[in-house]
DNA sequence: TTATATTTGTGTAAAATTTACGCATTTGGA
DNA sequence: TCCAAATGCGTAAATTTTACACAAATATAA
């Protein structure tokens, strides 16, 4: 065992969110006196006796002021020795989806600027945090595909053109809108309301809700959620 | 930034090998003097001045005398705080497959017993080892159903049958023999060789080799392999 | 020499799924 | 009252998946 080992370990988190058709992330900015520094992700040295887990919600309620229930973890970046210039650092990245509620706090802490960014507006980072932010966007649109976490980004009720638009934005693909629909429904994991949207023109549309339990039922009959594009 | 953080980092292998119908991973067994301890996963503390990448190598190599290529990150072990009753420690974890010519070598050093278990027969293993272990196992099943991976774990030529065998082994599944061979051929990413195998007995198979040239290929016009069962 | 056991190699029809595509419905506003 | 805009649904064609059986090639035993 060495014992001069002398390496910090780093939590990150990317919380994506969703609105207006648009992807984000979440971004602080920390103050150093009165020279302001680059946009990065929220994140931190983990402490001696807490968790990883524990640590990425930590930091980003202190750096955000937002919580956030689930993280999962994407993946840890340790192969570049100077990630950071200062010390050597390793970091494990997580990343959590919230709903577009979540958007409208503009949290914001003495030490730093909190902002949402679009995805496709992304400055330069600091440290890697570009190429690990690159990485969980992969991720997320993976995901997409072959887990229902679409729903985590929408509010608790919600169009189905909402979740179209959703798909399409994220994975930027084309989609049939019919048997989107088809497809979806037919999985039998989300349910009407009774509720109608309050929409501007056209047809009033019904509100949709993702049914957790149900999937969870299916999840044990070995279903196997999946949407693909032409 | 805290200067009084106390956490190691160590890097784990995960390394598969498959023969005879039977899925292998490489352990150690650390000889402390006479008495000897629990069976791990090899694997140690990474350096000030290495990448991740490079220290599962070199601890691979150190512990087991076998080389590894390609390893991929499976998941970082920090959220259990005593998972090592001495300190905190963090683990990568990294998991590879090697052919089965890697299976004969019994690399055995002065500090440590090696072995290859079979993936059925695995005993209590040291910290949270069989733990990282499980989740290997569950990403290796994955993996083998939308990458194709199983070829790794093959000689370079290889029989239909050996394949199919691969697959019904780890994915502990029946497969029609007839529809998975006709899948496979159809994306054309596996070539007949003019060999043939010396079998003792029935007609004698063709030879196979994954052409990786043609994988790749085939990726950039956005291919992706799947092979799915019943 | 012949029969037998054993494993490889191939084809086809039915079923299921995916794709492509059009039109009626409901509302607000001109 | 007509029009614009978005929702909600159905069906035929194409493609993919599934189920399933028999001939071919070799070694061995009779």
């Amino acid at each position: 065992m060495i014992e001069n080992q002398n390496i910090r370990v780093a939590v990150d988190a990317i919380v994506f969110g969703y609105q207006n058709n648009q992807l984000y992330v979440l971004l602080i900015q920390q103050k150093f006196g009165s020279k302001e520094s680059y946009w990065a992700l929220p994140g931190g040295l983990v402490k001696n006796d807490e968790s990883l887990q524990e640590a990425v919600k930590r930091e980003l309620k202190e750096e955000t002021n937002i919580t956030v229930n689930y993280f999962e973890q994407l993946f840890t970046f340790g192969d570049d020795i100077f990630r950071d210039p200062r010390n050597r650092v390793i970091s494990v990245a997580y990343f959590a989806l919230v709903d577009s509620s979540k958007l409208k706090i503009k949290a914001d802490s003495d030490a730093e600027n909190v902002q949402w960014y679009k995805v496709e507006e992304i400055p330069a980072l600091a440290f890697d945090h570009n190429l690990i932010l690159k990485k969980a966007i992969e991720r997320l649109k993976a995901k997409l595909t072959y887990e229902p976490i679409g729903f985590d980004l929408l509010p608790k009720e919600f169009l189905f053109s909402e979740l179209e638009n959703l798909y399409c934005t994220i994975l930027e693909k084309e989609i049939d809108r019919r048997n989107f629909r088809k497809k979806i429904l037919s999985y039998g994991i989300i349910q009407e309301t009774d509720n109608f949207s309050p929409v501007k023109t056209g047809r009033p549309a019904k509100l949709f809700r993702f049914n957790q339990q149900k999937y969870n039922a299916l999840l044990k009959e070995g279903f196997h959620f999946e949407i693909k594009f032409a």
